[in-house]
RNA sequence: CGGGGCGUAGCGCAGCCUGGUAGCGCACUUGGUUCGGGACCAAGGGGUCGCAGGUUCAAAUCCUGUCGCCCCGACCA
């Protein structure tokens, strides 16, 4: 389609880099092209629905083992609600009526009937049925059967599930019509009960960010424009995208009791007295996927942050003679058993072996990001080596090393990997992070810069701003009508006050502002 | 939902203006030569040109409609 996606192929010469445009030639491109070359996922012929190939699902499998035994570990269950809701459920909550109604997919028949070859929708229901955008309401009606008794509090359920929202722009992981996410849904006897666990939460979302994903994060607190519909408070972590966006990585929400009275749940405090519960909800989704993509992946593709690829490893025989051939996958499949053996994060290490007899089998999984390249012939069964090569160095890095010690080390190796990528990310998202005083230069900082042609996609520019804010909803509005950019979140951790660059009035500290996803 | 662009083989594209046998590169299959940094040669397979109408002796090409995708907006956890 662009000029841009074949320019550095052709002439002769092999591509520069294994996915074509570049992030810098055309991010958004870019994007999808890295999602084609790793096999992550695909359109499907439902509009704004995706399909998620095996290694972006075996992904978000890593991130759901991951997270579910996070949300155990903090005393919750899982539990399974209707995809469907019943449309006089979402009434209850005016605000949440407000964010939802205009993107939610409808369920008004149950029945088909043949009429000249084609079926149509017969057997009205009464009442349509919405499927779930989110679950507060859904869930809210059995907390309200479940919660009697302050000895019933607090209540902490989670739920795995797929979730819809008509939306009109999609983008494959980043947003979809249908996605998968987690929603965690607790009913508390206080309302400080209730914050601490919006705030707990929040904590095991930016951990699992940072110490999984590899993806730096700021957790912070979204301005009223930002809430989720029904929220008295919102939190979410932000991390920075390799466009310098921000990405809405995952958010928690507290609910105050907005959502228990509209669901009517009620119980009895220890001194006898009837009062409505305290809730909160938190949710990540298959968002994840993407953030993991656009923080990592590079001109050669993805590249998996250790501890939730698919797999550590990927062994690739090198014996082309068949009289070789025997001999070094002998060797590699011993190699393969050894490296499985070994322990990396809690976990045998994840080895796959290829031995397809084909050629560019090293691209294909350079562009599907495995951390570690293992290459081994006849030469190295005879030095008692191996080639390894590190997903997050230059691919034409190459180390010999000897066997035993790859085995000794290799989980030693993937933990330094683990390690090399959060550190690479933060000091992108820090050399792209600007403190601001002025307004000027905020306007500059945002300003984009100059298109060849109207409908090229915007080049990579601005960043994360640090600028103090005087909270008022009319001057975010404002600034969002002319750069585009908004409050992303006013963060947790502890700020100066100072004067806000827009107003002069006072703030209390910076927020960040960016461009968001 | 508004503006723009694009739908031709799995992927990327040419052909359309000026209607007349469906093309190219990569990928794939087979054979051979290669082989430790994206191999080469040869022979093959694969497309009702997004879909539906219309004009025409004849439509990938012209006209109308429609669906989808992408970008820019609007909208949006």
């Amino acid at each position: 389609m662009s000029n841009a996606s074949n320019a550095n192929a052709g002439a002769g010469g092999k591509p520069k880099t294994a996915v074509t445009p570049t992030r810098a030639d055309n991010y958004q491109e870019w994007y999808q092209q890295v999602i084609a070359a790793a096999d992550l996922a695909e359109n499907s012929p439902v509009r704004g629905c995706m399909v998620i190939k095996p290694w972006g699902y075996a992904l978000w499998e890593n991130i759901q083992h991951v997270l579910d035994g996070m949300f155990k570990a903090t005393g919750h269950s899982n539990a399974y609600f209707p995809l469907f809701i019943p449309v006089s459920f979402l009434e209850k909550e005016a605000a949440h009526v407000e964010g939802f109604a205009k993107e939610c997919a409808v369920v008004t028949h149950h029945r088909l009937e043949l009429k000249d070859g084609k079926l149509v929708p017969a057997g009205e229901l009464e009442e349509p049925l919405i499927v779930r955008p989110t679950s507060e309401t859904i869930i809210g009606a059995s907390f309200a059967k479940w919660v009697k008794s302050y000895r019933d509090l607090p209540l902490l359920i989670n739920q795995w599930a797929n979730v819809v929202r008509w939306e009109m722009r999609t983008r494959l992981f980043l947003r979809t019509a249908e996605f998968l996410w987690q929603e965690g849904h607790t009913a508390h006897a206080t309302a400080p009960e209730a914050v601490d666990e919006t705030m707990k939460m929040l904590g095991v979302y930016a951990d699992f960010a940072e110490n999984y994903m590899a993806m730096p994060v700021i957790p912070g607190e979204k301005t009223a424009g930002e809430r989720f519909p029904g929220a008295v408070q919102t939190f979410s972590i932000e991390a920075m995208m390799q466009d310098h966006k921000a990405l809405q990585a995952g958010t928690s929400h507290f609910l105050g009791q907005n959502f228990a009275k509209a669901s009517d749940i009620k119980f009895l405090d220890d001194k006898n007295v009837l009062g409505h519960a305290w809730t909160t909800s938190w949710g990540v989704s298959t968002r994840l996927v993407g953030g993991l993509i656009m923080t990592h992946a590079d001109d050669d593709g993805m590249i998996c942050p250790p501890r939730l690829a698919p797999k550590h490893v990927v062994i690739m025989p090198i014996a082309r003679k068949p009289e070789d051939r025997v001999k070094v996958l002998e060797s590699a499949n011993a190699l393969a058993a050894e490296l499985r053996a070994q322990l990396y994060d809690g976990t045998g290490v994840r080895v796959e072996l290829d031995d397809r007899d084909i050629q560019g089998k090293r691209w294909h999984w350079v562009k599907k990001g495995v951390p570690l390249r293992i290459e081994i012939g006849l030469r190295d069964i005879e030095a008692g080596t191996v080639s390894l090569e590190r997903r997050d160095q230059d691919t034409s890095a190459k180390t010999a090393i000897p066997r035993a010690e790859l085995v000794a080390t290799v989980g030693a190796i993937l933990t330094a990997m683990q390690a090399n990528l959060l550190a690479r990310a933060r000091a992108y998202q820090t050399e792209n992070t600007r403190v601001i005083d002025t307004k000027e230069e905020f306007y500059a900082y945002f300003a984009e810069p100059a298109k060849k042609n109207a409908n090229d996609p915007t080049p990579i520019h601005g960043g994360f701003a640090l600028a103090h804010f005087n909270g008022d909803p009319a001057l975010e509005t404002k600034i969002k009508e002319d750069l585009k950019v908004t409050v992303r979140c006013v963060p947790l951790a502890p700020g100066e006050p100072g004067t806000c660059p827009f107003t002069g009035q006072p703030s209390a500290k910076r927020v960040v502002w960016a461009k968001s996803y």
